[in-house]
DNA sequence: ACCTGAACACCGTTCAAGT
DNA sequence: ACCTGAACACCGTTCAAGT
């Protein structure tokens, strides 16, 4: 039907494409065929450009990590550096969809992927902390970024669910299972559920929170570990 | 041939199959024939006793929070309290194939999840902080536990896939991938992949400093929150 | 109550064959 | 160089039918 000979697929297009599907049907139902149909092309045509779906999942998480490399600016303390990092690595992670599940499921052999981690280790490679603990702290801290978008996307999923469902099941559900739980115990959960908490769930002002538990964690554990060296010493 | 007339197909038999499948094939491989074969029964007849695979997950991500709200004990302060339940959620999600991976793709609907994420408000209960502040602590901490067991898995999946190949490709891509990072930048990745850090990856200690890290980080916050209180007084 | 055969509507990937 | 048809070897899930 269309040769596609006047424009022929390029690689480009089919990362564009994939954004896209990614985007409108989320990870679990991105599909060679779904992705191959919104080119006009056929899936197995695909394997020409890419040799296997986990292949075009590797390129995009690079992707995300070449944009998130873009975004680093220098700054004069650590702490600020390693904030301001943190900030502009969410918002690219926001920008782009299925972004946390693209960059966890891919281990980071990837160039830009290296590169990233590379450059949150310079950030505190001044510290006066053991390479172990500094290899702890960023792992802590890319974890943390990860994760957090992680569980925004499933709030999201949920918060859509319940909108579409009048909130039949799935607030329901974690309703009674509220309900269930002892009472005899005290219950901050509840509590919390009953004060709204859950509708922050992925606030940036949440996010900013867990930071800042992150960064002064590294910071005191720089000052245990100098003082670990001066009981050394005396 | 086999129509188990004598010995039916149980949940319990169900779900412990399903721990041997994860076990040897891991999650990205099991399927329900799979799982059926291994109880000598069809994979239609699982729908009887479960209403999906996804609802098997749930089931056993369910169990593994049971496991861990047994062994959290007493303690007398917060620090230590929230130390222990971090080291022995870790050592129970050793214990389990598949553990992170289960317990994050499940949302915290079922009801012993919901219990455990309550054990650990519980111990930040006291602390001078805001709910939301509270909230934040512990999603940082559950979301550190199962990202660090995530990473081991992965690094352990490596490591094989290492021993195997004789590092033909695997290490070949990593280093190879090492080698093409900037050179005119400083790179802690590079000294620490030649000193071999990478291989500590999952370990223990490795594991305690990320603890340590977010326990002073939660101290830390909630000194500074004080703070704020005094000041709104004045 | 518990299990199966057979089907439905899909997957990712390969490869000889086309242009 | 780039694409397709057709197939391979699978999936999760359903459901009428069996015992």
């Amino acid at each position: 039907m269309n040769p596609n000979k006047a424009t022929p697929i390029t690689k480009e297009k089919i990362v564009s494409a994939s954004w896209d599907l990614l985007r409108s049907d989320g990870i679990e139902n991105f599909t060679m065929r779904k992705l191959a149909k919104q080119l006009d092309i056929k899936a197995a045509s695909l394997y020409w450009h890419f040799p296997s779906k986990q292949n075009i999942f590797q390129y995009l998480a690079n992707e995300i990590a070449k944009k998130v490399l873009l975004s680093v600016r220098n700054e004069e303390d650590w702490k600020a550096a390693l904030y301001q990092f943190g900030m502009h690595f969410r918002e690219q992670l926001e920008k782009y969809p299925c972004s946390a599940q693209l960059m966890m499921q891919t281990l980071p052999s990837e160039p830009e992927y290296l590169a990233l981690i590379n450059a949150m280790l310079i950030i505190v490679d001044p510290l006066p902390l053991s390479d172990r603990d500094k290899f702890s702290a960023i792992a802590c801290m890319l974890n943390y970024v990860l994760s957090f978008e992680l569980d925004r996307h499933q709030q999201k999923k949920v918060n859509l669910a319940m909108q579409q469902d009048g909130m039949e099941h799935v607030q329901k559900q974690s309703a009674n299972a509220m309900d269930h739980l002892p009472d005899h115990v005290a219950d901050p959960l509840r509590r919390m559920h009953r004060n709204q908490i859950f509708s922050e769930l992925g606030s940036i002002s949440m996010f900013q929170t867990g930071l800042t538990i992150l960064i002064s964690g590294i910071e005191q554990l720089s000052l245990a570990r100098r003082e670990d060296d001066v009981g050394h010493m005396a």
